[in-house]
DNA sequence: ATAATACCTGAGTAAATTAGTCAGGTATAT
DNA sequence: ATATACCTGACTAATTTACTCAGGTATTAT
């Protein structure tokens, strides 16, 4: 899981549709120009969010793009997943391979964090930012990240 | 926040220090080995992390760095934020302004979205992976996780 | 039908970032 | 003294990002 700009235009992109597409398609021109997102751009992403289902869309005059889920139903980490696009399995590769308990383990340790994120951001959806951007509170928390608990109620900079 | 692989062979690179540092520095030099970094790249991230003292670094013979707080104390969204680094305030800049409702509502929403990714990361300790990471392998119970408990138990400081 | 709209695709590209090298330092333990 | 290992800055190839350009194709309104 990485966490980038082009990640981040996403998903403002996906945040500004889920505020204006409730009845009608919305056009990448109307949010090319509210987020200030080159159309170019967009379209690039949004083919890649099209293909993941997570938008819909409709052609010639009246067209454009409407979410292809629930926003409750779709999550940040869907999102950030469809346009990286990125495997590259990095570890225990190729030089002098995985055969060291240590490394191993230091592995192991990264994995873990790795699982907690993507599961963190699985688990935030469009739904949750626009309900919650008000009233802050942990999502859905899953169990092991009990540590969570006590924290995030936190506010709008 | 941004999380790339420049932030994973920080946080890979201070999960290593953590298991070996309990009684002498650990030297770049075997970090760069165990985790197959290049030297010259990890003095570039630990001269970042000393900055932040989240490593302490001892120079001459027998020297190298052990960790600037306890395990507990150093979360992973402190590690990343040393390495990177970038400000950026791409938020409601320049051209057009954000007189805007609508855009200043998309950007509050992202806001609150990286506010939560920033908590989650920085309620995330070393000492945290490293004790669930002992309780998985204790489930799992097998010949070879057994020599990483003891390496793990050697190092809980 | 036909024009306008807006999706759709792929190729190309400048700027930025990453990951790394190189070449020198400086402090310290032995 | 001398080897060790931190420390710094400048430089660089490869990659990625963010974007443009040039064409399409499907659909709707007239």
């Amino acid at each position: 899981m990485r966490l980038t700009s082009k990640g981040r235009y996403a998903v403002t992109a996906m945040i500004d549709l889920a505020l204006h597409a409730e009845m009608k398609p919305v056009p990448l021109a109307e949010i090319s120009e509210r987020q200030s997102i080159s159309l170019s751009y967009l379209e690039q992403l949004f083919s890649r969010l099209r293909r993941k289902n997570l938008v819909a869309s409709a052609r010639g005059p009246g067209g454009g793009y409407k979410l292809g889920m629930l926003p409750g139903d779709i999550s940040v980490g869907m999102i950030i997943d469809a346009v990286d696009e990125n495997v590259k399995a990095t570890k225990c590769d190729s030089s002098g391979g995985c055969n060291d308990g240590k490394r191993c383990l230091t592995h192991s340790l990264w994995d873990d964090l790795s699982k907690r994120i993507s599961d963190f951001l699985d688990n935030i959806s469009l739904a949750d930012l626009m309900t919650n951007n008000e009233i802050k509170q942990i999502v859905n928390e899953q169990d092991h990240d009990r540590q969570m608990l006590n924290k995030i109620d936190v506010n709008i900079i």
